[in-house]
DNA sequence: TCGTAAATTAGAATTATTCTAATTTAGTAT
DNA sequence: ATACTAAATTAGAATAATTCTAATTTACGA
């Protein structure tokens, strides 16, 4: 899928959403999406408006990036350095950390396996599995 | 295992390590195995400090977990609740994370079984992999 | 076009953690 | 025992990521 059509899907997803569709939202989902699958933080959004010349307030860029996460637009992952990377895939899948460069790369999901899980506490429900694999240089 | 076997490990382990055996990590170690395995963060056993009537500053606190850490007395555990928690398991092991309560409970390693693993990224190396299987109440 | 709830914003606040630099202490050598 | 020195402790400041506040602006249905 060309990013066009990724970009396109994000803001069909946008309109069918409760959120009003502003120029900051359209902007911060052209810039998520310009480049297929990919993981952001907050700040490296806030950066890439700053490179475009386009003046959105970072308080905004956080906004936008938890109303999309609780709208299903992106996925949310939390790494081993306290920062939350927001991610366009929003599909089930997992992760690689590569702890010297801070990066994440996706595992998709028939690339992992889990065969056995343990019996889940009385009273609890089960949520998410959540796997990392942390690599190194 | 009696919880005071537990203790008496860890002082041994601080004993082989090259941390000096100071007041404050006797006591801090006492707090943290006087249960058994358990799961703390830096706040919880400063807490107890307080409770105890005992003077120990919170960056002390933050100082030696971290040299525990270093020196395989405790291990440390990432949560999606951005804060650090210490563990006094320091086995190969996972975890389940309870979103509402916050609250770690260990998965021993022969309860979870990954039976198949991505191939590792170029130039990189496997590091380690963590498994959190999040719950809801 | 208006009205209103939602969105945006700058900057303050918060939270967890680390840093700084002065003081104290543990453990070794004398 | 005593003195020495590197390590440890400490209070409080600093930092970093994120959230909150409250005033202003905007989207969009009536």
């Amino acid at each position: 899928m060309t990013s066009n059509e990724d970009i396109k899907k994000a803001l069909q997803s946008l309109k069918n959403s409760p959120l009003k569709t502003t120029k900051q939202r359209v902007d911060i989902i052209k810039i998520l999406f310009s480049e297929g699958n990919n993981h952001f933080t907050a700040e490296n959004v806030h950066n890439k408006i700053e490179k475009l010349g386009l003046n959105i307030s970072l308080a905004t860029v956080y906004n936008c990036l938890n109303q999309f996460t609780e709208n299903g637009i992106v996925k949310s992952v939390k790494t081993s350095c306290n920062k939350i990377y927001f991610d366009t895939n929003t599909t089930s899948h997992h992760h690689f950390f590569c702890k010297n460069s801070s990066t994440l790369i996706d595992i998709e999901s028939e690339n992992i396996k889990i065969s056995k899980l343990p019996k889940i506490p009385n009273g609890k429900k089960l949520d998410s599995v959540e796997i990392v694999v942390n690599l190194t240089e």
